[in-house]
DNA sequence: AAGAGGTGTCGAATCGTTTCGAGTTCAGTG
DNA sequence: CACTGAACTCGAAACGATTCGACACCTCTT
């Protein structure tokens, strides 16, 4: 495209400087093979002489084959994706176990308007796998890019593609936990706020149809592990933030009385955190007139509160889907794995308050 | 290190399928040069067949001598990094710039308790350019080392260095315009709230020789543009956020009342969030009781006031580093500039209220 | 003194492209 | 009919390293 850089100096012309060949100086560098301690520092003497820093990454790359690079996916917006602290923890993970092995982290944002920009750019891009470490949709065209180029791919449940490898977590299972823990409290009326089911999705109550027909799956399987065990309104929020999260609770505690719910349960704790706002500025106190519950265990320093929620623990996540990465590149068929999650409980849910007792004492 | 993947298929294999040269493949792909369209078509059939998916991006990248990477240097653990969601603005424009001219964005975390480890991978990682985004350190041994192999270096204040070319904000400026606006409201005694001013930094007052000889230069700065101003309490948090926010006001609000401040100017907007938290669970109103400004213009969902503050467009400064990395590599000598940020008025800001007048009325 | 074994060095092949300059073909012009 | 261009195609030379096998030399053994 563009006038290419002044040619840097080669590991040739240092050889040619210090009287070896091109071979000899090539192991002073890479550190392999034999080289007599003498004609070692006569390379390097030549090569700071001649300013040179070492080899050529690209070139090193050519001759084995591989990049150093993986590619991290991100499905939407930076913007909206890492406001989640928890995507952050995830990323810090990755970003971490990648860097222990010299790996590159090549962080790719995905427009959702135009999932196919990226894909062009990716077709030329170097790296030895990729990594969708998000809740992203189920399908991505990018999947059939990156697989037809033979690169490995590493997923946290979506693409749902079998040419992804998953660390997955039994997300219906562990929403579960919150359920079945409000359920044990007493609670008999329980909403829940779902994370966006598909693209441009807005703050609005759903169906359990909608549920099941959602783009993303990891909102879909929470939906579906609360929808297993209680029948109640279930409301989506348009985006995983505070002020959605605020917005869903009030269509919920909006409900006549008799309906309204006296516990709800949302899939991120951004969301729970928006909710419990809700209902403090609906005079409702949490948890003696609501119970709210989270879901990731992120830390909300200016929340009064200890959430409870499905804790799930994202740096070691992001690690492990590193790992697998690396080992993907080492040649290693990678291999699905699994991962339990824990509910931990805050001071957010309690015994529901009856209000009109159904069966009025004397 | 590791197994070497299995060699894919080559451009050479598709032309020999195809039955022309390697060179005539070549330009089918590259869209350069005139190839009859017949030629074209079978080159793609053999392509197809052969499972051939375009041309290796390493070899492409040795040939052209520019990698297509850009590498973005975030001076902290990603989890305290990201968490401002000031930072992820500028990480989303930088992103989107850098992706609208095909460039790849390489995240390098740098952990600053071992400068140096960072060093050693990044003088073996393929890159075009360097960007260091964020408000770091003065001095960073990765500029040595960029420098050395002949990188350009894009900064934004930090690192302090003349191989690094910046866009820049004149910080101590534009910390005056919050401190002007308190003092134009009547505030006579107003504290400061400092980001960061060393690595490994503590929540506590600190004095005016502290401040020069900070290793961040963006806090050193916008401190001085305080303490140019007018002479007041200033206090150092520990990190950016919330939490450290409110330990930092607490300090001020808890001096003895006549010297407590009336007002608090934040080096940002989280600070500022927390220094509000901090007023309301000591009792205090704001801005009635206590006026307090912060700095970036970042959306604060959960805070039920709108803050005045500094407005710094995070995205637009990402954008504007990432056009500037694009031109270095162009082969265009970088120009620094800088850039005018302005003042935004919210509610959290308003006349002190006098307790005790000076001039006691008849 | 011949053979074995270890060191140190080197030439050449290879990784997969891109691109330059040269060559071929063919239609159109004078 | 010879001549000029344009349209197309191709061979060969980069790009900058790594690595394999061969070779030379030296020091021990027996």
């Amino acid at each position: 495209m563009t006038a290419p850089r002044p040619r840097r100096t080669t590991l040739k012309r240092v050889a040619e400087r210090a009287g070896v060949s091109l071979s000899t100086a090539s192991l002073v560098f890479s550190g392999k093979g034999p080289v007599s301690e003498e004609t070692a520092a006569r390379v390097r003497t030549a090569a700071t002489a001649l300013g040179y820093r070492g080899p050529d990454p690209v070139a090193s790359s050519l001759r084995a084959g591989r990049s150093g690079v993986v590619a991290v996916v991100v499905e939407s917006p930076l913007t909206l994706a890492l406001r989640d602290p928890y995507a952050v923890q995830v990323l810090d993970g990755l970003a971490d176990e990648l860097g222990r092995d010299g790996l590159g982290l090549l962080l790719l944002a995905q427009d959702p308007h135009d999932l196919d920009e990226l894909g062009a750019r990716t077709a030329t891009m170097a790296m030895d796998a990729a990594i969708f470490p998000f809740c992203g949709p189920s399908t991505n065209p990018l999947v059939e890019t990156l697989a037809g180029r033979g690169i490995p791919i590493i997923g946290s449940g979506a693409p749902e593609d079998t040419r992804v490898t998953h660390v997955r977590v039994d997300e219906a299972a562990a929403q579960g936990l919150a359920v079945r823990h409000l359920l044990e409290l007493g609670h008999e009326r329980i909403g829940h706020i779902t994370l966006p089911l598909r693209p441009h999705a807005t703050t609005t109550g759903v169906q359990a149809m909608e549920v099941e027909h959602a783009a993303y799956p990891d909102a879909r399987e929470r939906a579906r592990g609360f929808l297993a065990l209680v029948t109640g309104p279930v409301v989506q929020a348009a985006a995983a933030d505070v002020t959605e999260g605020e917005a869903a609770a009030r269509l919920l505690l909006g409900l006549p009385e008799d309906e309204r719910p006296t516990a709800i349960v949302a899939q991120s704790d951004l969301l729970a955190a928006g909710a419990i706002r809700a209902a403090t500025s609906l005079g409702l106190r949490v948890p003696e007139d609501l119970s709210v519950t989270g879901f990731d265990g992120i830390d909300v320093p200016w929340l009064d509160q200890t959430l409870t929620t499905v804790d799930q623990p994202g740096a070691e996540k992001g690690r492990r889907m590193g790992a697998m990465a690396r080992a993907a590149i080492g040649g290693d068929a990678p291999i699905a794995t699994s991962y339990d999650v824990m509910l931990r409980r805050g001071t957010t849910s309690g015994p529901p308050k009856r209000l009109r007792p159904r069966f009025p004492s004397l």
